[in-house]
DNA sequence: ACTCCAATACTTTAGC
DNA sequence: GCTAAAGTATTGGAGT
């Protein structure tokens, strides 16, 4: 199918198609882009990283094991926090934020 | 139903652990397992479809987007492309007609 | 886009386009939405059944908490056969299947 | 490199565990954990963009399907649609030009 | 080439 | 009703 209408279709503000829309649209893209690039860079550098350990004798599964159960511990350890700040809260030994 | 308690907030009516409230909830646990699995089931005989479509040739991904384009509501659909079409014509991913 | 060529691209099986590919094609489409819709179904049997818990009374919440802690519970179990399995299996205790 | 031992089948290479293992390995877990660091900010970072250009009007389903048909290799995606198309002329869904 | 698993994206559901 | 979170489905990549 292609585009067979000039008039806006309400999607985005500024209705009029005008230059400003168009280039606020264009910008939005851009910055996802750019970002998903900055994103896919990163992940290829994890990527290296645990290809360069692979060669020098690491068990790259092993690795990725060790990396989610620190995940883990991290976010339970996070989630206790929490339970003691709320206690903590009602003992009132923390100013309500 | 069966709950015999009006005013109840907890977790269960009928608070005292009787052997009813017990049945009952374990009747509820075991609707929904039953249910879950009969799910996973249905979910395994559609992957086997598509293992099998490829097996004869087919190009599953491909047909993924058949299903979904089909599964898509009609007006949706149509609405849906009518923005994307906007916002490609905006980025000039399209020309205007 | 449309589709423009009459000609077979090869990511079927039995190149001209002749009806028996065509009503293959359709099997295949058919058997996926079929099994989706049952699918759909079942979830909405789920949903049924925490609806007319919640309606006696039961904290939704808490119950998926369960059906998830007995699902990780029984992964648990699993995991551990599976271990005993090999186990069993280094000790000649299991023939090798 | 630096195994010291030539026949190591272990996960990490220089079996005693050496205080310089144990570095590197911390060296290798830190620069892992540091760059998904990194990579979820970015994440984060592409939500609050989508979450912002909601809160301007635009879709934001509609966004992210211009984003990938941008993203996607121009060439696949046209084999893609050709296959689509083919099927889609089997099934009926399009009219056979 | 194919299977398996991790990562991402999407959908549905719960809480405010 | 909308935002936030969980669960589910799909995709991509690594290993065999």
């Amino acid at each position: 199918m292609t585009a067979t209408t000039g008039h806006n279709t309400g999607v985005a503000p500024d209705e009029p198609a005008t230059k400003f829309a168009k280039d606020q649209l264009r910008s939005i893209v851009e910055r996802i882009e750019r970002l998903e690039e900055e994103k896919k860079t990163i992940a290829s550098d994890i990527t290296d990283v645990y290809a360069e350990s692979k060669s020098n004798g690491y068990d790259v599964k092993a690795l990725r094991q060790i990396i989610r159960e620190r995940k883990q511990d991290a976010a339970k350890l996070q989630e206790l926090e929490t339970i003691v700040d709320t206690y903590k809260l009602a003992l009132g030994m923390l100013v309500d934020s």
